[in-house]
DNA sequence: CGTCTGTTCGTTATCGTACACGGAAATAAT
DNA sequence: ATTATTTCCGTGTACGATAACGAACAGACG
């Protein structure tokens, strides 16, 4: 193992000219800083991590900029949770986390949380950000320093200068949602897709993957129900039924399968949805759901925090984006899925 | 945070004297050893691992007794990586592995490969077996000296004093893969069970699942063939066409799946096996297998080393059991699940 | 030539733990 | 009582990196 007692040995300085070349400390010489450089290159020399977080007092802040936790019937405590496992795994390391929790459904409270967030940007060194109101969070997002690193998941906001993103390939979700229900359905007749949320990137998404997939067969018919806000569920079914007497299946491309699935009783119809709340599971296991895809928002939560550790504290490059496998959950495989990382 | 230093003030002591009661040095008196342990359960003390790690100049070594990479379709590599993976995580903490790999196919093999990691019994701090000869591995597991922790990947000795199994709930995934026959099976008929690799605990065990699922149905004919080692596929394959006019669908409850879709170019039939290995994952991509149950195999292999590492240095407390998720993988969504972990 | 300022660098204490060494007290042996 | 032997405990150094402190030396200026 190199340490900076070797180079400063083969660079005939001491070790605190080392250490000032290395964090560019200035009080230094270009010849000298030359020299030691040369001699860190050629000895490929990897600082101690260890004992660099063991002197170091300062502790190393991220700001976690997420939906309240209760919300999407608790779904956003999943990546929580996975937050607070990383910020567990690195108290040693003096890794100190700030929630920031928004409400989804009001863009004052998005900007509101965002603006606070910004307040403490000269005590943070990175950022975990899910930016689930996708138009509001592109602006918001050119205001964080240029210093600061910060990660996606969930969603991502392409054109800006993000370390990395976390997520899943909604379109494909969709697809192969698509793939789950023609197979489930054995005898052709129509396929509903409701769509509660509007206006999301991955609701958007996985009917456009659901639809691309269907469009190549031609045996059953897609109708789109977009109920408005805060409607009673229970109607939509009835009106569903009513107007498709061969009603096959419905495609829930959001967190509130469970909700639907608790309105139609009927087992000949296949529901898909979204995502392992509890409520989802219970309809899992009683047979009303079919099908739930599952994006890992607990592994999501984690590996958002490791990577801004990595790149922060370990100083090491790290993957702009990280793929979260889409994982096909049914009553038979569903209990394997929970308390997982 | 609390130091020994502090224990040490408050138990009137030196650090030496804290020290030495930590680790059960000797040379204190029954009277300190009291003051000091109490101090320590008052202030709930915690070892900082980071400054223990960097002062500790020993290193931990953990042996790794796995199958030759390339067996089974090179699916023993998958597991070897995550290993590795983990290791070079570690080696900040002087972690050092040791491998062992044996012929699965040899029983001289395993035995000489076992015998030859119980020769550094004395400096390794903890052991991670894939028990793939499970009569022979309870036999051996017995000599593993009580101070080395254990632990067992893919398969679990139930009857032995391990740390920890790390592996997948195998009769579900046999269940699970049964529903997914079913479902994709529109025509009543014949299905075939091709059992390659014989008197193996997974294989068994998901042909008993599989088996159970259609118990309750009866739409179906199950048929289980066990060709006999090295014999050619493409008669097998070729037997079970000409023996039942209407085979719908072939399970392979090996890694196996792969060699078998490559004789059946027959799309009308449903093909489903186990594991991402290269061969098997072109083949979903072509559509000549319809579902692959996938194991996770480097998670497994890092998850058992970090096992290891939490009881072994950190000291913590270890989950007995951790259940591998059970992973459907399709055309529509292999893709994401390269490369993970 | 003396004083001053600024640059450049070496020395040293520190983080929390481990462990060797040696010293003081207490007990045993003579 | 003196010496020898335990028993018990404190001190010091090391691990590798950080950062404060201050020394050495150069050039500038009167």
């Amino acid at each position: 193992m190199v340490t900076i007692k070797n180079i400063a040995e083969l660079a005939n300085v001491s070790i605190g000219t080392v250490d000032r070349v290395i964090h560019n400390r200035g009080e230094f010489s270009l010849k000298t800083e030359e020299k030691v450089r040369k001699v860190i290159k050629e000895l490929n020399y990897k600082p101690n991590v260890i004992a660099r977080s063991l002197v170091s007092k300062k502790e190393v802040k991220f700001g976690v900029f997420l939906p309240k936790s209760k919300q999407d019937e608790n779904y956003w405590k999943l990546p929580a949770a996975g937050i607070k496992n990383a910020e567990k795994e690195l108290e040693i390391y003096k890794i100190k986390i700030i929630y920031f929790y928004y409400d989804k459904y009001s863009k004052t409270s998005f900007k509101k949380c965002f603006n606070k967030m910004l307040e403490k940007k000269d005590v943070l060194d990175g950022i975990l950000i899910a930016p689930v109101i996708s138009e509001l969070a592109s602006e918001m997002i050119n205001k964080i320093p240029e210093n600061i690193p910060f990660v996606f998941i969930d969603s991502c906001i392409q054109n800006s200068n993000f370390l990395s993103y976390i997520g899943q390939n909604t379109q494909k979700s969709g697809a192969l949602s698509a793939k789950l229900m023609n197979l489930s359905v054995k005898v052709p007749g129509s396929i509903v897709i409701i769509k509660i949320i509007s206006n999301d990137y991955h609701i958007n998404n996985r009917i456009k993957g659901f639809l691309s997939y269907f469009k190549k067969l031609k045996d059953n018919k897609i109708i789109i129900y977009e109920p408005e806000k805060g409607k009673d569920l229970n109607n939509i079914i009835k009106t569903a039924l009513k107007e498709n007497k061969n009603l096959r299946g419905i495609f829930v491309p959001s967190v509130y399968a469970g909700r639907i699935a608790e309105c139609t009783k009927k087992k000949s119809l296949c529901v898909i949805g979204y995502d392992l709340t509890t409520k989802n599971e219970s309809l899992v296991k009683t047979g009303a759901i079919d099908f739930l895809i599952n994006q890992r928002p607990e592994l999501q939560g984690y590996l958002g925090i490791m990577t801004l550790f990595k790149k922060v504290v370990l100083k090491e490059t790290v993957k702009k984006e990280i793929r979260i496998p889409i994982d096909i959950l049914t009553k038979e495989n569903i209990e394997e899925y929970k308390d997982q990382i």
